[in-house]
DNA sequence: AGCAAAATCATACTTTGGTATGAATGAGTT
DNA sequence: AACTCATTCATACCAAAGTATGATTTTGCT
């Protein structure tokens, strides 16, 4: 039950704050006597209000869907031999997931800024992954980790 | 359905420990503090509804994730129509010289400093020759001028 | 159940990138 | 000769990128 609650903890929380606003505007009501009677006016405030929160938090809590999209690749100037060891060179960096990722988005031409909106996440965990990036790919900026990316075959 | 249900286990739960929360809430009020408590009741309905319906409508709207999967697949050279017209772009861009000198540097990661050096100018030319090459590509920062130069095939 | 790696976020700081504005020079054109 | 345009440089200022460090949380694996 305790466990429970911790890990669900960050529901709880939104939930209290919910609440914690609902009853806010419901002093707020009982102070402001003199628009006593525009009910309207507070339950339109609330209906914005919970439909932006239960979507903004919908968004945060869900992992988005994956859809695989095949890409057209040209291969055919690379031998086997070649390819094999492009593989090898990607395997060699270990790159997690979310550091691909990142590559991919900066290979867009995305600021950190717009990569962490895209990927519901803050500007300095993205700036974190890059980091990370840079290092394992020996490199010092991003249009290099892209060049970089783009020779081993980890973009396009 | 049930898949449904358990991917999104989050929200639903997220949605029923709000109701629950705020059903208390409302007792409470009701034994404690002896308020008029029927618009409230009103309020919170729609406080649910809105937040569950703001929940549901971001889940359906947003834009799936593009997972990129690698497919080794011949892909047909460009027609020479597609080429005529990339020429054409390419003119109406109406780049200098020394501006085109500087996007290919920027797409192999050089800095505008060592780009600066390489060309043997100083630092705020390159800058003013970057800003206009924006200008003209359309775009606002390096990495996507180098992107729009590798599909305008300026670049490689 | 517990551990190691991955992932997330924060804060403070330095460096680089990009914009705005203005100005000087030289080459080529009308 | 006057004009346009590309090129060069400067200064000042704001925005974005990148580094360092530390902390917490998830997660995959044994």
């Amino acid at each position: 039950m305790f466990r429970f609650v911790v890990r669900y903890k960050l529901v709880f929380l939104y939930a209290a704050s919910l609440v914690l606003i609902l009853v806010l505007l419901n002093v707020l009501q009982y102070k402001l006597l003199l628009i006593n009677h525009s009910y309207e006016f507070y339950m339109l405030c609330i209906a914005v209000l919970f439909a932006v929160l239960g979507g903004w938090l919908a968004l945060k809590l869900v992992k988005p869907k994956t859809v695989l999209v095949e890409t057209k690749r040209l291969v055919s100037e690379l031998t086997p031999t070649d390819l094999q060891q492009l593989e090898q060179e990607r395997q060699q960096l270990n790159l997690s997931s979310r550091e691909l990722e990142v590559l991919q988005l900066m290979a867009r031409g995305l600021s950190n800024q717009e990569i962490a909106d895209q990927l519901f996440l803050s500007l300095p965990t993205i700036k974190t992954h890059s980091s990370r990036l840079f290092e394992k790919l020996e490199v010092k900026r991003r249009t290099q980790a892209v060049e970089k990316g783009r020779q081993l075959r980890l973009i396009d």
